[in-house]
DNA sequence: CGCCAGGCTTCTA
DNA sequence: TAGAAGCATGGC
């Protein structure tokens, strides 16, 4: 456990002597793009069509204004707090490259999203920077997303449907538009059920996945890791090309595959915010 | 202004 | 069947 203890106060829910837990990290690394800094320290976001104000103070983390409930049901799972990061740190370190890239940023986590919602931001992140990626998904809320008291939840599948490509215009989200209703179309009919995918061994499940017209190798691999906790796929972008080829001429090491998604996340924050990452090894 | 962005589809040889 | 061009949009 990456915390002592979880009591609810007057202000929300606390966990208490966290570790491996940066919001900066964990909220700023290209893995969701629902967040934003307001104070030091604290963001404010949205998962589904939940919001959240979240703040750290020391060693204590502060989920403001919620109940138990709400934390035990559902931001739990969603901050992957079920698993130990103290723990698979400590395997991540006997490796000597990421040693480095843990010790860079060692608060990351990688947040298990909603599969739809996972799915479809990656859809509208092909070929797109990080900033823009956000107004896309905003912009698709805003215009689609349930109404809640701060915001907009992100649009069902059914929500997205019954639209035609002209009416994704106001996300301008250009030719990447055909492709979300693509997407909303099979899930919401039923012809692929994402539930089931879940279930499906690796190569079924990507493959299901990349029926989707716009959805290829990347993006179904991006859906597969963040949001359907598939710890061990790395998502193959030009930076984790570079980062493996620069840091792993060998190849990635066997034995922490079974978390190559995760190792991922810190390699990839790592080749990306540390200017001399990959120069290092020449 | 040109370049490029957590790619994919389509066209070409 | 590999490799390049085209795709919408906007931040820099």
């Amino acid at each position: 456990m990456d915390y002592s203890t979880v009591i609810q106060t007057d202000k929300g829910v606390e966990l208490r002597d966290i570790r491996c837990f940066e919001l900066a990290d964990i909220l700023d690394c290209g893995q969701s793009f629902r967040w934003k800094p307001e104070a030091q320290d604290t963001y404010t976001g949205f998962a589904q069509e939940r919001f959240l104000r979240i703040s750290k103070q020391g060693s204590t983390v502060l989920f403001h204004n919620i109940s138990m409930e709400d934390f035990e049901g559902f931001w739990r799972n969603y901050f992957d707090l079920d698993r130990d990061y103290g723990d698979l740190q400590e395997l991540f370190m006997q490796d000597p490259v990421m040693a480095k890239a843990v010790a860079f940023a060692p608060g990351i986590r990688v947040l298990r999203q909603h599969s739809w919602e996972a799915l479809c931001s990656f859809i509208l992140s092909q070929n797109n920077n990080i900033i823009r990626i956000k107004g896309l998904v905003e912009r698709l809320c805003e215009n689609f997303g349930k109404p809640i008291d701060q915001g907009f939840g992100f649009p069902a599948p059914q929500a997205l449907a019954q639209l035609d490509v002209e009416d994704l215009a106001p996300v301008r989200s250009g030719f990447r538009a055909k492709y979300v209703i693509d997407a909303a179309r099979r899930v919401s009919g039923g012809e692929l059920d994402l539930t089931e995918v879940y279930s499906l061994p690796l190569e079924e499940a990507r493959s299901q996945l990349q029926q989707i017209h716009g959805v290829g190798p990347k993006v179904a691999d991006c859906a597969l890791l963040y949001g359907f906790g598939r710890a061990e796929v790395i998502p193959m972008d030009v930076w984790m090309k570079r980062a493996l080829a620069g840091l792993y001429p060998e190849g990635f090491p066997d034995k922490l595959r079974p978390w190559a998604g995760l190792a991922q996340q810190y390699l990839f924050h790592y080749v990306r915010n540390c200017p001399d990452a990959l120069a290092i090894e020449e």
